[in-house]
DNA sequence: GTCTATATTGAGATAGAC
DNA sequence: GTCTATCTCAATATAGAC
């Protein structure tokens, strides 16, 4: 494998386990087998090769997003697509995934700023279209779309968050489809319902 | 402020916004207007303050927990209780909080080893055993219950996450309840149930 | 308990030869 | 392109006076 990308392979797992402030400059070219010149040769410095992992990986994210405004079927189909083909993004590049994680919802750990909200919000703006052409097909309740979108994003999020920590638990696609279903469908049986309705 | 919680303060603050690993002792007292010996001589070095603040947060954690199981009530007000507390704490503890979830679902950071998962594990049990009687009580569906447990969990995390990252999206306790009840309700309507029955 | 002063280590980064 | 050797600085941690 080129330098090139031997440096870039092992920013990705040791950024991962140890974080962007633990990992040293030292640690990436003693696992790439090269000397430090060499990563300042192909890269600026330590932030250079930060950035250069973090937009390869969200390109990724960005052209699945753009792939499926043009997707056909039902807004629940649509919606169980997209959601696996973003966990499947996830499980195969969960390194990535994992660093990013922790310095999107974490603390910045001294790492240089990543515009991580505009990919966020375009993947909330992607699911809460899908269900706001489920409303008006009749498909999903006149309920507040908003709220829809985030029981939605909290079930991909959950399922990732699992396989993060205890990927011995077994969220798998499967599961994840399972949980989505039963969000469409609901908890509660149609006795209970009513009786909520009354109040 | 006595100097023992000034530090433990700081340290909340820098731990949270920077890292772990990026925050460096002489911020730490510099923010609490002392010098470098005081913290080594109340804390043992910087993993005892690490420890220290982790497991003050997490007994507060965990008390809520064990008082959650002598609750009265319905299965779904019960949950929805338990999950306005849980919520809560969390944003009582915005700071802890962020640290916490960045070193848990991300990299160690080089933090010393904590034991989260017990405590992350006592949370699903919790809420799961509050699904089984919901089921027991036919108040719920006979569906799986790590279903059910996954996609209230999933509300309550996004509804976290949505509060370390956008505050301003007015992620309150009060949308978090929508959320849940729209879970426990469904998002498909009833014409929409029975097509996908028919399948 | 809190200080000044300092030991020691390891970090990011580079000069200059090949 | 890749190396050896080294610079510089900042980090954790402590000795010892008050």
């Amino acid at each position: 494998m080129a330098v090139r990308n031997r440096l870039l392979s092992a920013a990705t797992e040791l950024f991962s386990r140890k974080g962007y402030s633990a990992t040293t400059t030292r640690e990436i070219v003693a696992a790439s087998e090269v000397t430090k010149p060499v990563l300042y040769y192909y890269f600026r410095n330590k932030e250079g090769i930060y950035l250069e992992l973090i937009r390869g990986a969200y390109a990724k994210f960005d052209a699945l997003l753009d792939t499926s405004r043009s997707e056909k079927g039902s807004a629940s189909e649509r919606l169980l697509r997209l959601s696996d083909q973003i966990f499947s993004l996830f499980m195969k590049n969960i390194e990535m995934a994992r660093l990013m994680y922790s310095i999107y919802y974490g603390p910045h750990q001294g790492a240089p700023f990543f515009d991580f909200d505009t990919y966020h919000l375009k993947f909330q703006d992607t699911i809460r279209q899908l269900v706001n052409e489920g409303k008006q097909q009749g498909e999903f309740h006149k309920g507040n779309a908003d709220d829809m979108m985030w029981a939605i994003l909290g079930a991909v999020n959950v399922a990732m968050e699992v396989q993060l920590c205890h990927p011995e638990l077994g969220m798998e696609r499967k599961r994840l489809a399972q949980i989505l279903k039963l969000i469409l469908r609901g908890i509660s049986t149609q006795k209970t319902r009513q009786e909520e309705k009354r109040k």
